[in-house]
DNA sequence: CTGAAAGCGCTTACAG
DNA sequence: CTGAAAGCGCTTACAG
């Protein structure tokens, strides 16, 4: 696909009457100010004439360059992800990168796959949203030198670029709203353990009860293998099913919470009537379902914005220190944890 | 982002005693054949011992085939997208092509930079859902000898290859449904009608409405400037506002839908009550709302994959005949038109 | 400030 | 079946 039979910077050179180096040099940005102001005029001139476009491969083979960035994500029916990548990728569209998306659909194989292509296709930088908490694949990258901004998800004990929220705090705020509701028995529906959102919001809840003065049972706690509507289903109807079961679920994110609902409903329970039902990540559509989803929210843009932002710094200035942006979330009430528990005889 | 010191195919070659041309044929699946299997054995093993990955950049450069295709989408946020994303990544992967996903969000300066881009960047194809009926930049690619495939919309008058739905039949099967219940006003949100849904799915409502016996009065419709949430509010909030209201309200899309029910709701009717409503594409999580939304299915995936299939073909055998898809929808009935109307004493 | 030249790492006619 | 060579379209030290 070339504007037909491509015009040439040696094209646009002979046009201008001089080396087709002078030409190259007239027309960059870094070197034009090497060029005399008139041959620069004549330069462009003959490059708009001719209507030159440069021919990218070109220099992307020649300068090792090709200003573009991978953008791999989990899941791309995960509604969280489309607002955080249109931040990524206004940012990056600002400061001249393309950005390619790719989406694992959490398969560790694709996975693998997908960042040997981006290496392969020698995008400049990386922004993932799939890390583990320990992550060789990640860590190998790193070492190989590629610029990497983690979103969303950190790798445990190494230096990594990224920018996530505040995962206990979140959940906090979630404990406290239960635990001032009246709520007793607070279930949570924990996420993969192997992710640091799963790990640090199970973390965040079982600190937080502690911390409101309520003793967790096992029983109270169910882990799913992934971030699934599936899965959420499954262990809150885990949860529900036993002899004591919780007045309120707080699952990890808002997919296992849509799971949860699932469950509930093939209980017969009635939400928030029987069971409150809290989430995580405020992701679009959460709010329209039935009932409307209390959650914690994130700014999914910003967090794509900022990530591509110290992507971006970290290109350019390859020797500067890693940053760690951490945001704050916030809880947003809704329908699903209207009522408080009717008071059940426990205790 | 090299290997570290990038093994070139000079060093394989070295390695196997051989020229580099000869390592470039021997490695490549489209000339192994004219090498003798010895010396493939020979190359592919030094080729392995010393990792060598070749360089993309610089076949690219040489072959003008970057085995990379863009994916031009109108909005990320709307669901409907990621599943026909994933099944055109899917195909594509399989055939050897990267996928370089971007996002118009309806803007046409974005459109046609991102156009530019995809060209400059020396895409082998295209795959577009962000067609207009009448689109002279597309058509302009088409010149220019891009592969297209055009996806859920079409252009009209032109051959472009394209996977789309029976838009009309679709809006055939909810007018029947609807005329069944009883409605007697049916309503409609249409869509933009510069483009292929926004406008077949209102003549095709026309046409059934007529079909049925139904005269259609001018209030009945509202058409709205774009696919989104905020237009199907405003546009369903004219129609419920008038003296004579429809009972029902067919929108051209779950987005335009998803509006009407805050239209509803801000006027105090109830769905399915007061107003039935139904969406088209029965796309992610519309089946979650309150109450669910009966909406006509559409294959995303298929659509997808469909489209991946036709482009590569396309790209592989240039002189072929396009093709033109149609899929067939199918209604998927929920509760927002779970009861008839109450008989109101009209006519 | 500009020209001449080399070279990025491949592929592919062209000989033999 | 394989080698030798040219060349894709740029950029960038190196001279001058």
């Amino acid at each position: 696909m070339d504007a037909r039979e491509a015009v040439t910077l040696r094209d646009v050179a002979r046009a201008a009457g001089v080396h087709p180096g002078t030409a190259s040099r007239a027309l960059n940005d870094a070197t034009r100010s090497l060029v005399r102001p008139e041959t620069v005029e004549r330069v462009v001139r003959a490059a708009n004439a001719l209507g030159y476009r440069p021919n990218h491969l070109a220099r992307s083979f020649k300068t090792r360059r090709t200003r573009s960035v991978g953008v791999v994500i989990p899941d791309i029916n995960n509604p969280l992800f489309p607002p955080i990548v249109l931040g990524v990728e206004d940012r990056l569209a600002n400061e001249g990168y393309v950005t390619l998306l790719a989406n694992t659909q959490n398969d560790p194989v694709k996975r693998v796959r997908i960042f040997e292509e981006m290496v392969e296709r020698h995008v400049d930088g990386l922004i993932v949203a799939t890390a583990r908490r320990e992550d060789p694949d990640l860590v190998g990258l790193l070492e190989q030198g590629v610029p990497i901004v983690l979103v969303n998800r950190v790798v445990e004990d190494r230096s990594f670029s990224s920018v996530s929220v505040d995962d206990a705090a979140g959940i906090r705020a979630v404990v406290e709203h239960l635990v001032e509701l009246g709520h007793e028995r607070i279930g949570h529906v924990a996420g993969p353990q192997s992710m640091s959102t799963g790990y640090a919001r199970c973390e965040g809840y079982l600190a937080s009860m502690q911390a409101a003065g309520r003793s967790v049972h096992p029983s109270l706690i169910s882990s799913a293998e992934g971030f699934t509507i599936a899965e959420g289903e499954s262990c809150a109807a885990e949860l529900v099913s036993q002899p004591n079961p919780p007045t309120a679920i707080i699952a990890a994110n808002d997919m296992l919470a849509l799971g949860c609902y699932t469950a509930l409903h093939a209980a017969g329970l009635r939400c928030p009537e029987d069971v409150s039902v809290v989430g995580f990540n405020d992701m679009p559509f959460i709010d329209r379902l039935s009932p409307p989803l209390t959650t914690v929210r994130i700014p999914h843009y910003e967090i794509g914005a900022q990530a591509a932002e110290l992507l971006v710094d970290q290109m350019r200035h390859p020797d500067e220190p890693l940053k760690v942006l951490l945001l704050v979330p916030s809880l947003v009430v809704r329908g699903s944890t209207a009522r408080a528990p009717v008071a059940v005889g426990v205790g």
